[in-house]
DNA sequence: TATATATTGAGCCCCAGTATCAAATCAATC
DNA sequence: GATTGATTTGATACTGGGGCTCAATATATA
């Protein structure tokens, strides 16, 4: 929530504030995380990641967006947006939707992932759900939490597109 | 894809184009699911739902508008993305989301629904996959799909909310 | 330190999606 | 079939999430 102020200055990259308790390794998952697609750990990118962590719970960009510009003016919006993006990009966020065309943001571990839907051409397959019903009450009573709907959708290729790819 | 357009005349809604093949039960789909709904099932709701049913693949809410237009210059914007709404509603279309942060909409017969999201408070807890593994290759095989990444997001209720819901 | 590459952020723009509200339709009742 | 009240439609205007541009700046590598 409070962090100190670290001495802002000029434009662009500054060096991080330096001197988190580093509770949870950010800094590590940010770098691998990061590495394997190429890109670099920027202090922006760890702020907004270490920001996400700490909500537990999803936020829209535009929250981040203002909540962090209270402790990092200089943040720009385009580096938020963007940076939320990576992060899902890299497996260090994920995206939902909530009611109303509403999309938040949620740090995450691992990538979690009911339909088919193919990324070239989006045909649609229904898929049969019956298996989810024991997963379902299983999680219900481990967490305690009331499942009142839940959405399960495969991406991929259809058959005819993954032969149009390999030709 | 071209209908004999109807002697379009006036405002408002009009009578349905009246001539259909009738290949599925798309009226009595529409008239069931709105009047669950308390709604009505207008010709603008069937023509909707008839193309979201032709398309057999996610549309855009714009991009169904543009196509709609030809066969009906007089269909409303307002009311394309409406309907949409309103068929997700009564459970006969399903919402996607596409790469880049674009949604799309495709019919569908039974709804269906990883992450634990309070649908309150937001709050996420992270769920164990595992159970997934068997399931999706036997989609694979099934469908001749190759699945590339898949959702699974529970919606409801943390416990806390839950309690404070039924204070 | 010098050089190449990647990232940032201010400003501007686009468009998906929504609010508004009068005209039009439907359902129900007389 | 005319009347009336509840819904829906659609033309229009607006909003704001989110992307683009590009010069300034930071990181990586030699
Ligand atoms: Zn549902
Ligand atoms: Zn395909
Ligand atoms: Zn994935
Ligand atoms: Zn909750």
């Amino acid at each position: 929530m409070s962090r100190p102020h670290s001495s802002g200055s000029g434009r662009g990259t500054r060096s991080l504030p330096a001197g988190q308790p580093a509770a949870q390794p950010a800094v590590r998952d940010l770098s691998e995380g990061m590495a394997a697609r190429g890109r670099r750990p920027t202090a922006q990118r760890l702020v907004v990641l270490e920001a996400l962590r700490g909500a537990k719970r999803t936020v829209t960009a535009p929250e981040l967006f203002d909540q962090l510009r209270e402790d990092n003016p200089l943040i720009g919006r385009a580096t938020v947006f963007r940076t939320l993006d990576s992060l899902v990009d890299a497996g260090l966020a994920q995206r939902f939707e909530r009611p109303g065309h509403v999309y938040a943001y949620a740090a995450c571990s691992s990538a979690h992932h009911h339909h088919l839907v193919c990324t070239v051409c989006n045909t649609t397959i229904e898929i049969d759900e019956a298996a989810l019903g024991m997963l379902t009450r299983e999680l219900e009573s481990r967490h305690g939490f009331t499942v009142h709907h839940a959405t399960l959708d495969f991406y991929g290729l259809c058959e005819r597109c993954a032969q149009q790819e390999s030709a």
